[in-house]
RNA sequence: GCUGAUGUAGCUCAGGGGUAGAGCACUUCCUUGGUAAGGAAGAGGUCAUGGGUUCAAAUCCCAUCAUCAGCUCCA
């Protein structure tokens, strides 16, 4: 008698080894239909393995992220064998299931080639061999075995592969012709794959080293339904639509200059505006939990950043040092304003009561970025951080961290990001040396932040070996409105930089003490933040945000003088107006506008002109009707009061 | 940085060893209008840059630069 026990705590019993599927198909036909792959004991399993002992069971269908992934799993293996089958001789690297989909890397025979123009065939070829039905079987074979088998191949990467496994571990799965080491676990079958759609070829290292081969690494994604994968297609055409790089050029945000130099963005007025709407927004937040505003230079001198541990650790891949001709001095343009801030403490003695210190700056840093990591806004090699340095006892600590995370909260709700997760950033224990500090400080770090997260109640996952070289962090991850996941703030305990800088202050007990450092920026940078929220908004930013809020529409030419009158009227109730007076009928000049993302169009005639009103219209939406100048105004300054309120609760 | 693809007007893109193309945007004129494209004319390009091949190069070759994608997801 084998008991599986149900993740609902019920328990099946049955007289046989039994498997997945077997189980699935005792609870319903329609389950047995849906479920992909099965965990045992938190193992992931095939659904036609025999479980032959008690065991805790949980059933995954598409919709959980086992279930795609031995979905995907299986459809790199099918890739294989079309591949196999188009190009004999091909040997094979890895093949997994990714975040969206799936890919292999293959190394093709000589003089051939895969490019974009032959995924058709390939997936072609895919679609073929799974109506062929084939079941997919799995074999335990010895490590012998194993090698002997893809020595006849020579396949010189999987018998790589297989070397460095332990004996006893080795699995193989085949369908068709075609059989590949695999761990597992995969489809029962390959005709559950209907839908096919191979999105793009690139190069790719052997095991990432560009020391090694570079082999052909094929991309692609599928489902069980067309329906799905047409979806799929829907989704990766909006999220082109939403590339912040082509609604920057629109909407003339921001733009980059070959003369001025690859990575460095050029802020055109409204991305200005944009851009200072949000510095606003944040000050104002910040300044209501106590911080202050300070400013330091772009360069400094190449000691501090000697003392900060900075130039030691990325001195060699940064821009280079900068010399006074004259005295031959030497300055960094700065990567971090941490140096600066500390040595802002540093100027003044400071008692326990003066903490905890918040010195805000949105500071502009400099770091090299290789050329092949640039990306429009998003990785870039001058940017501006919304940075903060707190310097507090360790008795507030913990309360402090806490505060900060209120703000990125407050920042969250602000830009309508519903979803998000935190990842705590620990360093790797066994590769010390890529740190500064001492064990101990380390320790009380990486608690501090566990404890602060734990109390706040956040969703967090844990990652060791993705610390800052002077302290552990709390990152957060959003997912914008297509399904991506950005990574934007971040906060880090320091107990390292005040030690290095020798920062002190005197306790109750006048004993010399040392504060401890929160470095925080909860947008991360200007650049990366605006970037994420044109691709979560479309471009189509909150009102009190937006750099044009109201355009203004004549009718006719006529109307021109009425419209600047309204717009001064406007203008000077804070609401940011502009008249579009160009000689076009109003049709046109409403087309242009919505397209150009404007929030609300106001057409004026000579209706509205005779009565002192205006001819409201909120994008997207059509006629609103016709109202006065000031109910309009009214309108706006309390639509954007409430945006600005719902901020702070 | 490495591998590959791309680079033609402000934007989106066609073309292609022998006088440089379209649509949109822009300028001027006509039109003066009522809720998503009125009409006409015009201007705008050393075809990324530098070399080479050729009687002739935007086109073919090489190099450089930039942009894009991948190189980070590890059977």
């Amino acid at each position: 008698m084998i008991n599986i026990t149900l993740p609902d705590g019920s328990i099946k019993q049955f007289e046989n080894p039994v498997t997945g599927y077997e189980i699935a198909r005792d609870i319903s036909p329609r389950l047995a239909k849906e479920v992909l792959a099965v965990s045992v004991d938190e193992e992931l399993w095939d659904l036609n393995r025999p479980i032959e002992s008690d065991s805790s069971i949980v059933l995954h269908k598409w919709d959980d992220k086992e279930g795609k992934h031995a979905f995907w799993h299986s459809s790199a293996h099918l890739m294989a064998e079309a591949i196999e089958a188009l190009y004999p001789g091909t040997k094979f690297g890895i093949g997994p299931a990714i975040e969206n989909g799936f890919y292999y890397d293959v190394d093709l025979p000589e003089g051939k080639v895969i490019a974009e123009k032959d995924l058709a065939v390939l997936e072609k070829k895919m679609l073929e061999l799974a109506r062929q039905k084939n079941n997919i079987e799995r074999r335990e074979i010895s490590k012998d075995d194993a090698l002997n088998l893809f020595k006849t191949k020579a396949d010189e990467y999987k018998i790589e592969l297989i070397s460095e496994l332990e004996d006893g571990t080795i699995s193989l799965y085949s369908q068709g012709g075609f059989t590949d080491l695999c761990r597992g676990p995969h489809l029962p079958n390959t005709a559950d794959i209907k839908a096919i759609k191979l999105l793009s070829v690139a190069g790719a290292y052997w095991r990432g080293d560009e020391k090694n081969k570079m082999l052909t690494r094929v991309y692609g994604i599928t489902f069980p339904k067309a329906k799905l994968l047409e979806e799929y297609l829907v989704l990766l055409e909006e999220a082109k639509k939403r590339d912040h790089r082509k609604i920057g050029r629109e909407m003339d945000l921001f733009t980059f200059s070959q003369d001025v130099g690859m990575g460095l963005p050029l802020w055109m007025p409204k991305g200005a505006q944009l851009r200072e709407q949000l510095e606003t927004f944040l000050k104002k937040v910040q300044k209501s939990f106590g911080y202050e505003q300070v400013m330091t230079p772009h360069i400094g001198d190449v000691r501090l950043y000697k003392t900060s541990g900075h130039y030691e650790k990325y001195g060699k891949d940064s821009f280079q040092v900068i010399n006074t001709p004259q005295e031959g001095e030497e300055y960094l343009l700065k990567p971090m304003n941490c140096p600066h801030h500390c040595e802002i403490y540093k100027a003044r003695p400071h008692s326990y009561k003066d903490l905890p210190l918040r010195y805000a700056e949105f500071g502009t840093v400099y770091r090299y970025e290789q050329s092949g990591e640039l990306h429009g806004l998003t990785r870039v090699r001058g940017f501006t951080q919304d940075d903060a340095h707190i310097f507090c006892t360790p008795d507030q600590l913990n309360g402090e961290f806490k505060k900060v995370i209120d703000i990125i909260f407050i920042i969250f709700k602000a830009l309508d990001f519903k979803e998000f997760t935190a990842q705590i950033s620990l360093r790797d224990p066994k590769n010390t040396e890529k740190y500064i500090g001492s064990d101990e400080n380390w320790e009380k770090a990486e608690r501090a932040i566990i404890e602060a997260a734990q109390e706040k109640g956040l969703n967090t996952v844990t990652e060791t070996g993705e610390a800052a070289f002077y302290g552990p962090k709390l990152d957060f991850m959003i997912k914008d409105a297509v399904g991506r996941s950005w990574q934007l703030g971040t906060i880090q305990v320091d107990y390292n930089l005040p030690e290095r800088f020798e920062l002190e202050y005197t306790g109750a007990d006048n004993q010399k003490h040392r504060p401890i450092m929160i470095h925080r920026a909860p947008f991360g940078s200007m650049e990366r933040f605006v970037a994420v929220l044109i691709e979560h908004t479309a471009g189509k930013f909150p009102l009190w945000l937006t750099p044009e809020q109201v355009v203004i529409l004549p009718i006719s030419e006529k109307f021109n003088e009425y419209a600047q009158k309204v717009s001064n009227k406007l203008n000077n109730c804070d609401i940011r107006t502009v008249v579009d007076d160009r000689n076009e009928k109003i049709g046109r000049k409403i087309r242009d506008n919505e397209l150009k993302r404007i929030p609300y169009l106001l057409i004026v005639g000579e209706k509205e002109a005779e009565t002192d009103t205006v001819s409201v219209r909120r994008q997207g939406q059509g006629d609103q009707g016709t109202m006065s100048i000031d109910e309009f105004a009214q309108t706006i300054e309390k639509e954007v009061k409430e945006q600005m309120t719902s901020l702070y609760v």
